[in-house]
DNA sequence: GTTGGTGCAAAGGATTTGCAACTTG
DNA sequence: CAAGTTGCAAATCCTTTGCACCAAC
């Protein structure tokens, strides 16, 4: 299934309604390379001749976040599509500082000791937000 | 050695200039309770009768970042002095959703633990940013 | 037809760049 | 004194709120 299909399928068992705005924006971080702010999102449609109302986007973006459908990519400042659909756990990126390329993963064994440590300092974790920044396959060596 | 004190020798020792605007920002950070962002700053700076320009701001933030004497609370956008000085290894952060408290720490095993899930992925990890949500002691239960 | 969603207006927050002038060491 | 810093101007980017109107189910 592909991104857009699964997004659909989420807003609608959700109770949310399909509209056009929502598939646009859907659309726009599907095809993108990397991460995109609602500005960015805003000026491609611009681009494309096709107009979205910057506000609009914002309450999209914030949506598809809420459903894990987007996250947002601290250390790049921009949102990306999920890669990993259903799959439970805390997402987490690495972030090339060469290419800049974005890898999204799931480790259920970092999760686990990410939340044992914490409990060691007396807080309980619930979720946790991780970017690892460094080199891909690609630009080592 | 307090926060500014601490600052203040590093800049020294590494060549930059120990400035008005430098030793204004360093004190407002200490200071602060939570992060905060270069345009509080500024604020903050107007209330009290000084003024600072909100690019030097900005300028000095980047330099104290670079230098890991404050770091960027992504989740909470803004910035908090580094409470672990001179230890080595990737500071994490533990925020609290109920009151907000801000706890930050260090815990080495982890951090491989982090870099050899990467490296599993073919990515050499050099940093790693972890922010934690959830309740810190007093807000459980 | 209802409810949820969008568009518009407006305001203000946040961030960057280039250059002339100043201050620190 | 020189290099490193700062202040200012200006531009642009980013984000939120309220309300009237519209479209999806």
């Amino acid at each position: 299934m592909s991104f857009t299909e699964y997004a659909e399928k989420s807003l609608r068992e959700k109770g949310y309604k399909l509209t056009k705005p929502r598939r646009q924006v859907l659309e726009a971080i599907e095809k993108a390379e990397g991460p995109m702010s609602p500005y960015d999102i805003g000026k491609m449609m611009e681009g494309k001749g096709r107009h979205l109302d910057q506000v609009t986007i914002y309450r999209v973006i914030n949506l598809l976040c809420s459903l894990n459908l987007v996250h947002k990519v601290f250390s790049r400042g921009g949102y990306v599509r999920c890669d990993l659909q259903e799959e439970e756990g805390c997402h987490r990126f690495l972030v090339c500082r060469g290419c800049g390329h974005l890898q999204e993963y799931r480790d259920e064994a970092l999760c686990r000791q990410e939340s044992q440590v914490a409990q060691k300092l007396g807080f309980q974790a619930e979720h946790h937000v991780t970017e690892s920044s460094g080199l891909c396959k690609d630009c080592q060596g």
